[in-house]
DNA sequence: ACACTGAGAGTACAGACGTACACCGAACCC
DNA sequence: GGGTTCGGTGTACGTCTGTACTCTCAGTGT
């Protein structure tokens, strides 16, 4: 319940945006314990204080606010990665800085990154092919970044494809761990494991070239 | 629509057996567009032919049907993989033998695989539960059908957990992408990129220790 | 000052939902 | 042969769903 839109004397188009964003809150809020497709509009529109029929001022339907969550979600974090990778680095540099990007990342956004886990395999069909796009794009970047490494030069396109596949793969579990860890220490662990994994990956890739 | 339980003079047992079978098939089916959240007991018992009701006499809920089809998934998995490893094995052999037998078990048990990997993040919440802890004994098992090859006798549990972690991530990450893949030739494909992916990991892991 | 625009309210409806209850009739056991 | 068991039926309910329609009225541009 509780809408608690506030009061004072806004502007049309503040007022518009701020219950677009309460909408979009709480969805992210309810599809938390199961998914977007369980949850209607009604719901929606009733936590966050409006009429059913007002939800069509601000989004066609689920779905199209779906995919607007999509788009934000990895625009967030496609900044972030942006910054990570600013410096030229080096490969030991990569992991640690990316695990440390990650888990701060999804500290700050669980919402965005427990949509994101679950609408990839059970959200609505045009909401699960747009996830499913953004990572393929991350992993291209990844890829680029990595050919960009002093030592990969020789490396085929094939295997920097695989490659990187492997390392987002290992980042969205890891991603999918931390969000379902309490706040504890267990943190820690699963970061750990996590640069453990990124490391074994990266010192197999390397010398599993050298060694044909 | 078409129940076609079929006649025929069965059993009572029997036909309650064939009944319940077509509820899960059918759970099954409806759920592979979503999640098994958005099913509901309407819509299954309107496909298998009985009314709503009925359902009753073989699940108090849509969400017991689904720890029932975990169960089953499972089973029938485990089963698979403790033939993979009846030779004692080289590691390269775990890797090929690993990447065939599970691709054939997703050709097969597509629907299965499916609603594994949708319903550990999506499904209700004890179904999501029991496929995660299905997921940490395959891990498990792992973990010791690895300290038991030859060469490996000096890794640390740690790190047993982590590699047999990074394997089943990677192996559940192909699995959806199997799924996801039409018929055709991509599915040869992603079972290269699968082994290519393990083989990696698996040389990372050796050198890694090697080195310290 | 005034007409306009547009977010939100209010009402309404047909359909789907889970579930309670009484009932049936064929397979079952004695 | 006669009573019992039990999978499946039929009806009925209150609730929730998406969406169509009309209405209000405060912020806006002229």
């Amino acid at each position: 319940m509780a809408s608690a839109l506030g009061e004072g004397s806004l502007s049309r188009v503040e007022r518009k945006e701020r219950t677009r964003r309460a909408i979009l809150d709480t969805a992210l809020d309810l599809s938390a314990d199961t998914s977007l497709v369980a949850v209607s509009l009604r719901q929606v529109a009733k936590e966050v204080g409006i009429v059913p029929t007002a939800f069509y001022r601000h989004f066609a339907s689920i779905e199209a606010l779906g995919l607007e969550l999509v788009d934000e979600s990895f625009v967030s974090l496609r900044a972030v990665l942006r910054d990570v990778r600013r410096p030229e680095p080096s490969l030991k540099q990569l992991i640690d800085a990316s695990v440390d990007v990650l888990a701060e990342h999804v500290e700050v956004r669980r919402a965005h990154f427990g949509f994101i886990a679950r609408e990839r395999v059970a959200g609505p069909p045009a909401v699960r092919e747009a996830v499913r796009h953004q990572i393929e794009l991350v992993e291209r970047e990844l890829a680029t970044d990595i050919a960009r490494i002093p030592g990969t030069e020789a490396w085929s396109s094939d295997d920097l494809r695989v490659l990187s596949k492997l390392m987002v793969t290992s980042m969205v579990a890891t991603a999918e761990a931390l969000i379902l860890a309490g706040r504890p220490e267990v943190t820690t662990d699963i970061k750990d494991q996590a640069r453990t994994q990124l490391r074994m990956v990266l010192v197999g890739a390397l010398n599993w070239k050298s060694q044909g």
